[in-house]
DNA sequence: GAGGAGTGGGGTAATTAGGGCT
DNA sequence: TCTGTCCTAATTACCCCACTCC
């Protein structure tokens, strides 16, 4: 292989989907409200950066921010 | 590879596959329905110059809009 | 010439996109 | 306002086997 390049990693939306208990509709919709970046495939299909993902993920969890043992 | 003429980077089905997070055949039917442009070995096998890769890829990608946070 | 990995072609099942509604 | 579900159409994923690339 001659790719040299192998940074980011990335999600359909299922997965994401699955990674926040929702709707694979709510991840488009937070795509097309522009919440989360996307990659378009040429068919139409979205990509999500887990960087971002993860990165969202985290930002929910701090919002809450209720220092009880409640994970 | 090692041919010394740099330049004409091409990419596998597969690298770009990767890259966009899809399959390798999803690939193929993108060069038959000229979504985008492949050159042919004399055996029949596809391969796509990284250069259109890497700009349809960054044409697709859309980034999220910067949060205001707390308003 | 031999061998492993990848690719092409065809066909079928699973996801996804889009709009509208509860 | 935001999310979940229903619908149809389009795109993508995985199965087979034969051939090509290195």
């Amino acid at each position: 292989m001659t790719v040299g390049h192998v940074g980011e990693r990335l999600l359909t939306p299922g997965e994401v989907a699955a990674l926040f208990r929702v709707d694979p509709k709510t991840v488009t919709r937070w795509a097309t409200a522009g919440r989360i970046g996307s990659i378009r495939t040429p068919g139409g299909h979205r990509r999500f950066r887990e960087t971002e993902v993860q990165a969202l993920l985290a930002e929910l969890t701090t919002e809450a921010t209720e220092p009880a043992e409640h994970v």
